[in-house]
DNA sequence: TGAATAGTGTCTATAAGACATTATCGT
DNA sequence: ACGATAATGTCTTATAGACACTATTCA
């Protein structure tokens, strides 16, 4: 209870109940239009055939490093290579009531990703039972990590309105159009695309162009579109707000 | 490697080096117009007589009533006593360097915490080496607390623009122009009168009037002002930007 | 009386949003 | 030819910020 008592707590762990760290991961990615968040389903109890977010216990290594790893084994790829090369990770927030793991107590770490479209988890690997999961269609989820991915989805909501990481769901090269689609399939909802347009060419550092334009124009027809790639800007300014903020403020 | 040993791991966590979890607390005040920041002197190695956030280790309960008993204890208040019950308290971050203590692996979840005015630690608790310190003359810290410090600042900075946590740092009954002393010591700059004192009243649910006025008038002049209260607003819309955001945008 | 503060009015520049318009391409 | 999309233009309204001004109170 005093000062010095937790200086002599902390040269004697073994004196503190046994307690585990782990990291779950909330990596979303827009296929066909939607977002979708990498989904495992368990395979042993607790909450065994329910899905769950991935993740793992930490080992000796940094926090993110961990979730980076994890990532990694659940989608058969390996970190730096690829399209993971270009993923945007970010911590969320910490999970620790001591009833959210029935075996014993847990503390999770969650992370954040946005991940350009990705291949479907590798078969054969730790990731067989893998996959990206519309978020309108994940259902109950195992522990706690309906509450996880319902906050990351609202900090990735909200991240899109004052940062650019709208372009970290995009490949190096993107078109206004597909930078549109990627805020209409966060937020789900539909964005003028004259005002979009405009908006973006006007928020300092957003994009920049690069002088081409696609090599043909949309499926439907339309003009070719100008490519672009992400600005240097941290931070939107003046920001891209939603539609309907009205709601909730209250 | 595979999910199934993590299955396995999972329930024997003595398969994993040994891990301790803590909460570190940056509790924020405004004294004499200056934000302070909740500081312990360490009377114990590693970093004896160095200052440091104050926390401790957590028990059989959830974090954050840990970050409130770690707080209670450093303040000799008692949780849900006094200024301690209108404390504004959020999770700000997790810190899980392996080397960020020299001891052992500890993680440490951060809080935040934004308080009114309060009495200075009681002697003789175990708050004896506790003191509320300006932000400015925090000086370097033990662990990584500086980079805690520095993090919950920017979270308290950015808070204040878009949610109207600033009462939290105010008594139940304030003056626009209180609220705005908390607006100037939180950001660092000053902010014009008028233009604040209308700017709060045309967003809606940030105060709502009493009908009532002060006492008197300011000390060195000026009339009475009029006096609210926190509105039912979780957010603010239109928000209240900081002046000088074009820094540190790239 | 003078200085300081509360509160309001006015004006300008910027930004958001609704809507229209033109040009280009695929089918 | 037709429909769809890219990109730009126009207009209205809301907001931010600079500045002026009046009223009230304390010393």
């Amino acid at each position: 209870m005093t000062t010095e008592q937790e200086f002599l707590d902390s040269y004697d762990p073994s004196a503190y109940p046994a307690l585990a760290v782990t990291v779950d991961v909330v990596a979303l990615t827009i296929r066909d239009g939607d977002l979708h968040v990498l989904l495992v389903t368990r395979g042993a109890p607790p909450f065994a055939g329910h899905r769950a977010l991935p993740g793992g216990f930490v080992r000796d290594e940094p926090l993110a490093a961990a979730a980076v790893r994890e990532l990694a084994e659940e989608t058969g790829l390996h970190p730096g290579e690829g399209e993971l090369a270009r993923l945007h990770l970010e911590q969320l927030a910490s999970y620790g009531d001591p009833e959210r793991d029935p075996r014993m107590r847990v503390v999770s770490v969650a992370y954040l990703a946005f991940a350009p479209s990705l291949p479907d988890p590798r078969a054969g690997s730790d990731a067989a039972a893998a996959a990206w999961v519309p978020v309108d269609s994940a259902g109950a989820l195992a522990f706690d990590h309906a509450a996880i991915l319902a906050a990351g989805l609202e900090r990735a909501r909200a991240k899109l309105e004052y940062t650019p990481l709208a372009t970290a769901f995009l490949g190096d090269r993107f078109t206004i159009g597909e930078l549109r689609a990627v805020y209409t399939a966060v937020w789900g909802e539909e964005l003028h695309a004259g005002n979009f347009h405009r908006k973006v060419l006007s928020v300092p550092g957003f994009v920049e162009s690069t002088g081409e334009t696609t090599a043909r124009g949309g499926e439907r027809g339309g003009p070719r579109a100008r490519l672009y790639r992400a600005g240097d800007a941290k931070l939107l300014h003046p920001a891209l707000l939603r539609p309907s903020r009205e709601e909730g403020v209250r």
